[in-house]
DNA sequence: ATGAAAGCGCTAACAG
DNA sequence: CTGTTAGCGCTTTCAT
C-alpha cells in the first residue's frame, strides 16, 4: 500500500514559511493593500514552491462565491461556424485566467436544459448563448438569474444583450464583388426565414443590387443554414425562368448543397454560374470547384462575447456588431458571367 | 435599490420544514440508510420546492472532494470527427448526472496548458484526452495525478490506458467493398506515419488486398488527415505507373483533397475511379459528386470513454475498443471499375 | 507587518 | 427515525 500524498493546504505552506494563512493567501492573490517584509514574501514563496501548493479551487469559489469559468451554449458540435466561436471564446477567456464550459442546447441533465444546470449551481460566473433554442421558459430564467448574460450571433428575444457579426457588411461585400465582375441577374440563397443573421444578409444582398445599375431583380429562396437546406433551395431557384448568372449564398455549409444542386443540374460552376458563400472553413478550399467565400471574424465574434461579459453589469444593454476583419477570398467558384 | 434575492441554503430549507439540515441533505443525496417517515420527507420536499432551493454545488465540491465533471481534451473544436466524440461523450456524462469540460490541447492559461489547470484545480474527477500532443512533460502530470484519465482514440505512451475504435475493421469493410464491386487495383491514402489510428487503417487495407485473389500490389501513400494532405497524397498516386481504380482514403477530411486532386488531375468520379473514405460526416452526402464511406462509431467511442472513465479504477489496465455499428454507407463517388 | 477568528454551505459520523 | 457535531480549505475583517 502505497499512500497517495495528500496534497499541500494553505495551513501546511503558512507552518512551512512561519507565517499565518492569512498572509499566505493574501500574497497567492496578489492583494495591493498587503505591506510584507521581503523576506517573508520569500519565505512563503519558496514554502509554495517547496510543497507544490496548489490552491484548491472548490474551497476558493465556495468563499469567494466565484468560479472563474464561464458558461457558453451552443447548438450543436459538429457546426463548423460555432466551432470558431467557440475557439475564439475560450481563448479569450484563458487570456484572463478562466475557463469555458460548453454544452450543447439540447443537453438535458436529469430532465432539464443542461445550461440551467450551470446556471443554478454556481458553476458560472456568466452565460453566453450561442444556440437558437434559448426563449420561452428557459429565457425567463435566464432573465431572472442573477448572473451576467449575452447572446452571441444571435439577438435575445428583447434585443438588449448581444453582440452579433456585421452579416450586412459581409453580405455587401460579396454581392459587390460578383456586381464587380459583371454579374448583372445574381440570386440570394437565404438563411431561415426570421433568424437574425439571415436577415441582414439579405438586406445587404438587396441594399448591393438597389446601389448599382443595370440590375435584374433580386431572386431569393430561403435555405435553412444546412447542405439540405441549400440544396433544395438552389434547385427550385434554378427552375426560375430568369436563371441568374450567380448566386450569394448565405453560408458555406448550405453552399456546400448549392453547389451540388448546380452540378446535378447540368451547369458549370463558374462557367455557368459563379457562387460565393458567406464564412469560410478549411474545405472550403478544397471543394471541387474551391469556393469564393466571405471570411467573417469568427474568432473575434467569439472573443468580443467573453470580453463584453467579462466587463459589462448586470443590467446593461449590450447590443455590439463584430465588423473586422471581413475578408473576400476569391476562389474557382467565382467567374464573369457568360456570354449570352 | 432592490435587494437581490439571496439563494436559499440547506439550513432555510430545514427551517421551513422544521428539521434538522442533516436530514435535508440526506433525503437529497437519496442516503439509501435514510428511514424517515412519509410526512417529514414530504415537508422536506415541499419545503425545498417553495424556496426553490438548488445546492450550492461548489460547497458540495468542497465537502465530497468531487466535481461532478470529467474534463477531454480535444485537438481542435474544427475537426468534425472530434465533434462527434464530444457529442457521445457529453451526453452519456449527462445520462450520469455529470458535465464535460472540453478544452483545446493548445490552450494555455498563464503559461501552462489548460488542461493541466484542469488536473490540479480539482475541476474534474476525471480527464479523457482525445490530443495528440498530451506527451513528455504533460504526459509525466498526468500519471503521478490523482485522478483517472483515459486516451480516446489514440493509444497512450504506455499503451495501458485506452478506448480506440476498430479501425482495422473500418477498412477492411471499405476495401473489400471496392473488391466486391470487381475492383483489383486499389490505392491507399493513409494517415500520418506512426499515429495508431492510421496504421490500424493501413493493415485492414492491406490484409483485405492479402485476402483476396488477383489483386494488383499495395500503393500506399501517407497523406495526413488533412484536405491538403488528402490533396498532395493523391496528386502523388495519381502519377503512379500503374493507376489505380479505386482509392480507400483513411479520413473524410483528406477525402475532400483526394477527389479534388482527382478532378484537377481530368479524371471522372467514379467513371475513371472510385473513392471512399472512412468516417462520415453531413457534409458527405452533398459533396459533388457525394462520398462513398464507411460510417464508424465515433458517439460511442465518446460515450463508451465516459463510462470506461466512470467505472475503472484508477491503476486499471483499459484497453478497449469500440466496433459497433460500423456502417457502409455507398454514395455516388463508388462504382464498378472502368473496362480497360 | 502579521495573527486571530469567523464563517461560506455542505456532508458524514455518531449519538440519541 | 432524527439531531448534534465537526470540519472541508479558503478569504476577509479586525486586532494587535
Amino acid at each position: 500500500m502505497t499512500t497517495t500524498p495528500r496534497r499541500a493546504t494553505l495551513v501546511q505552506v503558512a507552518q512551512l514559511a512561519g507565517v499565518d494563512k492569512a498572509i499566505v493567501s493574501r500574497v497567492l492573490n496578489g492583494d495591493p493593500t498587503l505591506r510584507v517584509k521581503d523576506d517573508t514574501r520569500r519565505r512563503v514563496e519558496s514554502a509554495i514552491a517547496q510543497l507544490d501548493y496548489v490552491p484548491n479551487y472548490a474551497a476558493r469559489q465556495m468563499r469567494t462565491a466565484r468560479s472563474d469559468t464561464y458558461g457558453l451554449v451552443i447548438p450543436d458540435f459538429s457546426n463548423p461556424v460555432i466551432a470558431r466561436i467557440i475557439s475564439g471564446a475560450q481563448d479569450e477567456a484563458a487570456l484572463h485566467g478562466r475557463l469555458i464550459t460548453v454544452v450543447s442546447e439540447g443537453l438535458r441533465i436529469g430532465g432539464k436544459p443542461g445550461f440551467l444546470r450551470l446556471l443554478t449551481q454556481n458553476r458560472i460566473d456568466g452565460l453566453l448563448i450561442a444556440g437558437d433554442s434559448v426563449s420561452g421558459e428557459a429565457y425567463g430564467a435566464l432573465r431572472s438569474s442573477e448572473i451576467p448574460w449575452l447572446f452571441v450571433n444571435r439577438q435575445d428575444p428583447d434585443h438588449t444583450r448581444y453582440v452579433v457579426l456585421d452579416d450586412y457588411r459581409g453580405a455587401r461585400v460579396a454581392v459587390e464583388y460578383l456586381i464587380g465582375l459583371g454579374h448583372r441577374s445574381i440570386g440570394h440563397i437565404a438563411g431561415p426565414d426570421g433568424i437574425d443573421t439571415a436577415d441582414r444578409r439579405r438586406r445587404g444582398y438587396e441594399d448591393a443590387l438597389t446601389n448599382a445599375p443595370d440590375m435584374k431583380p433580386a431572386i431569393e429562396v430561403p435555405g435553412g443554414y444546412s447542405a439540405e437546406g441549400g440544396y433544395a433551395a438552389t434547385a427550385t431557384l434554378l427552375r426560375s425562368p430568369e436563371l441568374p448568372t450567380a448566386l450569394f449564398v448565405a453560408n458555406i455549409v448550405s453552399a456546400v448543397g448549392s453547389i451540388r444542386a448546380i452540378l446535378d443540374a447540368g451547369l458549370r460552376i463558374p462557367e455557368d454560374i459563379s457562387v460565393i458563400a458567406l464564412h469560410d472553413h478549411a474545405l472550403a478550399a478544397h471543394l471541387a470547384p474551391t469556393l469564393s467565400v466571405v471570411q467573417m471574424p469568427l474568432e473575434e465574434l467569439g472573443a468580443t462575447a467573453v470580453r463584453l461579459l467579462h466587463s459589462a453589469q448586470r443590467d446593461d444593454v449590450v447590443t455590439e456588431q463584430v465588423s473586422e476583419p471581413i475578408v473576400l477570398i476569391p476562389r474557382q467558384s467565382t467567374a464573369p458571367p457568360p456570354h449570352r
